[in-house]
RNA sequence: GCCCCGGUAGCUCAGCGGAUAGAGCAGCCGCCUCCUAAGCGGCAGGUCGCAGGUUCGACUCCUGCCCGGGGCACCA
């Protein structure tokens, strides 16, 4: 419909620059809004507004001159001048029967453009480190990248989703050597427990798989594990050397077969627990990609390499940098360390040289908002390899902040005192965690509040959207109770019948979805949606209460049953870009 | 100090440069012999942090300041 009105507007400042009411060379940048007011119809140009100045005469007297020469549309009704300039378009009744058919016709998909019509996209979100359980901190990211490629697939683009596993490092290194601490504790041994490790209850669970695999064969005596180490930082040591002689100790005593076990016990049950994870929450992957396989294919050192031919690499005191400070970063970044081992941002720049081969679109990154540093030096990357930075698209996602009863829950997360995702969900479900995640701008703080996402009542949004749909459900299972059957060619017949206020706005408002879907997309704005839905949730209930649907004139029964279906299609469709479920019972 | 996000109703937040700034919750008043009251209707509630600037027009863009949250590493 914008699109439509775009056009007639085009037309008619066609006509006005051949008849020489309009200079020929100006091309004005004129916007079509959705007003507020409804008695300002329902799309609003400001061309004229625009034109004015270009023009040299009243914005009014321009509106007239446009409104003049627009063509004749079935679609649209009236066009009034109003306020300062606005063109103010009334949509036909056509036009609103029209759109019931095509919500109908078009089913879950209402409102979606086709695949491909827009460009392809890469979004890698979540990847949380292996080392733990996701927390609710990674759902926030987890539930935007979700929805937000949901509302880009519907707007006509190609979307993959990806996980980036950090197998490789360091971190995981601490984690396997926390594992075996942990085991020998279960062997009966007493080993001390380094400050930097992982502290979770879930390090004993992986231990006991250990200790079933390999029964005493990894176990040594904690005065060998901890004799001749530098001291940790509460004994006045630095917990970093202190733990990287750990790591180093591990890998003496148990060999690389032993090391391996606990290594890849770790990370596999850490992986399967994550997935798991995920996919109960409604969120999977096209791939996990996996750093250590950056390294055994050679895309690490390929990716060095070719930052080494465009000539942005240097050494200083033993390690290999990258001169990021003259691409756009604050500082220069570290690629090969002192001790030869590549750094983190040496895998990042491989995977991301990977991806922009395998992408011809945009590379979607969703961060934490504590990663927003990375954006320069990401940016800077794909510069020196000679790519175009504005492929890369960088979303930050801000933190979430729990609360019940009013009260803030704070988490550590080296304490092992976090909440997991898995808690919030089971907590409060899938649906509502979804929901609540994805309501507010993710570029905006949250608070979530539990007692709210928990209740069953009508301050519930999820709940609330959710009835709606159950509720129309109910009335087709009425029907059927009464003996009737829904005829939609009847009621599509008859879609004139519905005249009341609240059926036109309920029509107006399942019109408005493609542009809400169009818009989301562009925004990179999934809660859009859920303020969209939780509308249509209203409008639809306020009707419900006004209009009854099963009433005994047959051809306005069927008329009213074809708005519900489609209201319906709408509310099913809306509520699955946002992983939320839509139950016909409630 | 530098960087990121924010400051809109009592609370949590919408608001793509446009018209009289919206919603939910909380508060108050009403509505179930009627398709689910997990609902609906109504009332009340605002110096859009402050000061400049750009613009025909600023909650929206720019600058400065104030206040809150977060981030700074050869950690990940």
């Amino acid at each position: 419909m914008r699109a439509h009105i775009e056009e007639l507007i085009h037309q008619a400042l066609g006509y006005l620059k051949r008849d020489g009411d309009l200079p020929r060379d100006i091309e004005p940048a004129f916007q079509i809004d959705r007003p507020r007011d409804p008695s300002h119809g329902d799309y609003a140009c400001n061309v004229a507004l625009v034109l004015a100045k270009a023009a040299g005469r009243k914005p009014r007297e321009i509106a007239e001159a446009v409104a003049a020469r627009l063509p004749d549309s079935k679609r649209i009704a009236r066009v009034e001048i109003a306020g300062p300039g606005f063109l103010n378009f009334h949509a036909s009744d056509h036009h609103l029967r029209c759109v019931v058919r095509e919500a109908l016709a078009d089913g879950p998909a209402f409102g979606h453009q086709p695949a491909g019509r827009r460009g392809d996209v890469l979004a890698e979100f979540v990847s949380a480190n292996p080392t733990g359980p996701l927390h609710v901190g990674h759902g926030r990211g987890a539930a935007y990248g979700a929805s937000v490629s949901a509302v880009l697939e519907a707007a006509g683009h190609v979307v993959k989703r990806e996980y980036y596993v950090n197998d490789y490092g360091r971190q995981m290194d601490i984690l396997a050597v926390s594992v075996w601490l942990r085991y020998l504790e279960l062997c009966g041994e007493k080993p001390r427990f380094p400050d930097n490790g992982y502290r979770g209850e879930y390090i004993y669970d992986i231990a006991r798989q250990v200790r079933s695999r390999h029964g005493d064969d990894l176990r040594f005596s904690g005065a060998t594990v901890a004799e001749g180490l530098p001291a940790d930082e509460s004994e006045g040591g630095d917990k970093e050397k202190h733990i990287d002689a750990l790591v180093q100790r591990a890998r003496d005593l148990l060999g690389e077969d032993g090391y391996e076990a606990c290594f890849q016990t770790a990370l596999e049950t850490m992986l399967d627990d994550i997935r798991g994870d995920l996919e109960d929450f409604g969120v999977v992957f096209d791939r996990w990609f996996s750093e250590r396989e950056l390294e055994r294919s050679g895309a690490l050192e390929r990716a060095i390499a070719k930052l080494d031919a465009g000539g942005w690499l240097y050494e200083e005191q033993g390690a290999k940098w990258f001169k990021s400070s003259e691409l756009g970063d604050d500082k220069d970044r570290v690629v090969v360390r002192e001790n030869g081992r590549t750094t983190y941002f040496a895998s990042d720049v491989a995977y991301m040289l990977d991806k922009l081969e395998r992408c011809s679109g945009q590379l979607l990154y969703i961060f934490g908002a504590d990663h927003h540093g990375y954006v320069p030096r990401l940016k800077a990357a794909a510069r020196g390899l000679g790519e175009n930075p504005d492929r890369l698209e960088f979303q930050l996602v801000q933190f979430a902040v729990l609360y019940r009863g009013g009260e803030k829950i704070q988490m550590s997360t080296r304490s092992g005192e976090f909440t997991t995702l898995r808690d919030l969900r089971e907590e409060v479900g899938s649906d509502a965690a979804r929901y609540f995640y994805v309501m507010r701008s993710h570029d905006q703080h949250l608070d979530f509040d539990l007692d709210l996402a928990k209740s069953r009542a009508n301050e519930n949004p999820v709940y609330y959207i959710q009835y709606a749909h159950a509720r129309i459900h109910s009335i087709f299972r009425q029907l059927e109770g009464k003996g009737y059957k829904h005829n939609a060619s009847i009621g599509d017949a008859a879609l004139k019948r519905l005249t009341e206020p609240q059926e036109r706005a309920l029509m107006q408002a399942i019109g408005r979805w493609p542009e809400v879907i169009d818009s989301a997309a562009r925004r990179r704005a999934p809660h859009d949606l859920a303020h969209a839905l939780h509308e249509l949730a209203s409008m639809f209930h306020t009707c419900y209460n006004a209009v009854p649907v099963l009433v005994d004139d047959e051809d306005l029964r069927n008329a009213r049953l074809n708005l519900a279906r489609a209201v319906a299609e709408v509310l099913a469709g809306g509520l699955k870009l946002i992983g939320v479920s839509a139950p016909e019972q409630m």
